[in-house]
DNA sequence: TCATATTGACTACACCTGTAGTCGGCTGTA
DNA sequence: TACAGCCGACTACAGGTGTAGTCAATATGA
């Protein structure tokens, strides 16, 4: 059960505004990912396929939703990452973001909070 | 230039062991990933194609050390993580981390440390 | 010196992924 | 009612990935 980078962004749109049909998607695409109508529809066949859409009818096309929250998928896909690249120490990888210029003051305040919360 | 997982194995036994025959290599991953002389051949052909590698020859075989170092292939891959799953925000995946059993105790201390660093 | 083992080079192949085409049915408008 | 356009189903196909086989050259031991 793996979301790959293109399917995720069909996700995203999904997460975002759940609901919406396969041209309603390919259309929020547009711009970003400029994707014809039928790669859309593949990907969205394929995540339905995963599980990670469900597909209601509606007249003659369907509405797409999640099945697999965001959250979720975050935290699988993070844990996935941690365990591949850092052996599962989560430190190094603080680290990591600490050293590339991925952390604003205001990421450093919310860790700061974060840490005083685990540290109860 | 993308490591992938199956690579990922053989490079750890070459940063952690710089200068290993295949033939040792093949037998560093043996337990872990058990596979064939072959397959960890293929995997040395294709990290060295990739300029990851550096294959020496010593008598008439190759020794191997990494080009790519470890610091700067976790940095690269944290950095296309974030980007991909949080969009370049680190505070989020920090959370997630925090939530799951990810982090010890020690964790939590070098994070703190971390971000006094930080604040500077 | 001859057989055997080791080594690298080349090749294979199925499955996944990204990207898209075709086709046949339904629908709304002329 | 005829036709244009939209929709889903099915199909395609190249490149990447995991896993490994074959072959030819060389080294090593009997």
């Amino acid at each position: 059960m793996q979301i790959t980078d293109a399917e995720l962004a069909v996700m995203r749109v999904v997460w975002a505004r759940p609901g919406l049909s396969a041209a309603d998607i390919h259309t929020a695409l547009e711009g970003d990912q400029n994707w014809s109508r039928q790669t859309v529809k593949t990907l969205l066949a394929r995540l339905t396929e995963k599980g990670a859409l469900k597909a209601e009818p509606e007249g003659r096309r369907f509405l797409y939703s999640a099945l697999l929250r965001q959250t979720d998928y975050e935290a699988r896909a993070t844990e996935r990452f941690v365990d591949k690249v850092y052996r599962g120490r989560a430190a190094p990888l603080v680290a990591h973001l600490a050293d590339s210029k991925g952390l604003t003051d205001d990421d450093i305040a919310e860790l700061e909070s974060l840490i005083e919360r685990l540290k109860s």
